[in-house]
DNA sequence: CGTTGGATTGGCT
DNA sequence: GCCAATCCAACGC
């Protein structure tokens, strides 16, 4: 059985980890079934300003969304307003789950990342990904997806299709039934702003493997232009 | 305690 | 393109 991917894959930050995710694999094993995806989409979230002062010494990250969210921190991330019940896994130790429930019937996946001594309460979003193995069990639990390009291709349906729910939050996925497998990096990555998030469309946070056919963003918000 | 709205989706016009 | 579904965290009083 290949390995997971370790602890240290993801104590780095949330920016690095999205994009490194890109073409990993995602196995959940439940219910007798093993279900895989291969990821083509991630989303990165940061924490509040004042909470990352190793991101001024990045070298590698974009001036403008180091300046931006090192004076402002990232408004969008469940943990900008500080520690509550819900978000507390991002403030612990990375390679842990946090799913939460969206819109009352949604769930959505995320790993915490982050530089473990640094207590940045940091995540990535799984957005979507690429049926490889389990589809027979995915497709029953999708009964609406037509093709394989619908079965994960939103972080809503991803996470159903792998039966993926509240049931699995907080869990150390460097070890048991949901994990991920090493794959191979994704050569072309394009950087977007973050799907449904409004008042940080300077930040391009979203990672998606360039011309894929199982990433979501198949409607973009009205009035702006499609990005991909 | 009451209100508001969300890191979405699927169905209908 | 528009909008309802359906729960509950977050916040104001």
């Amino acid at each position: 059985m290949p390995r997971a991917l370790p602890r240290r894959f993801f104590a780095r930050d949330a920016d690095i980890v999205a994009r490194d995710l890109l073409g990993r694999i995602l196995v959940h094993e439940a219910e007798g079934a093993r279900m895989a995806c291969r990821i083509v989409e991630t989303e990165a979230y940061f924490g509040p300003a004042g909470c990352n002062p190793h991101l001024a010494t990045r070298d590698d990250m974009p001036a403008r969304l180091r300046a931006r969210l090192l004076r402002e921190g990232d408004p969008a991330s469940h943990s900008y307003r500080g520690v509550t019940k819900r978000n507390e896994v991002m403030y612990g130790p990375p390679g842990r789950s946090y799913v939460y429930l969206i819109y009352g019937m949604h769930e959505c996946l995320n790993v915490v990342t982050g530089p473990a001594r640094d207590h940045e309460p940091q995540a990535v979003l799984l957005r979507a990904g690429e049926p490889v193995e389990g589809i027979d069990a995915m497709r029953a639990r999708r009964p609406t997806a037509r093709r394989p390009t619908d079965l994960a291709s939103g972080p809503g349906r991803l996470t159903r299709a792998m039966g993926i729910t509240r049931a699995q939050d907080r869990l150390d996925i460097t070890r048991g039934a949901l994990r991920f497998e090493e794959g191979r990096p994704v050569a072309r990555v394009e950087a977007t702003p973050r799907i449904g998030v409004v008042g940080a469309e300077d930040l391009r946070l979203r990672f998606v493997e360039k011309d894929s056919l199982f990433a979501s963003a198949l409607r973009a918000p009205a009035g702006s232009p499609r990005a991909r």
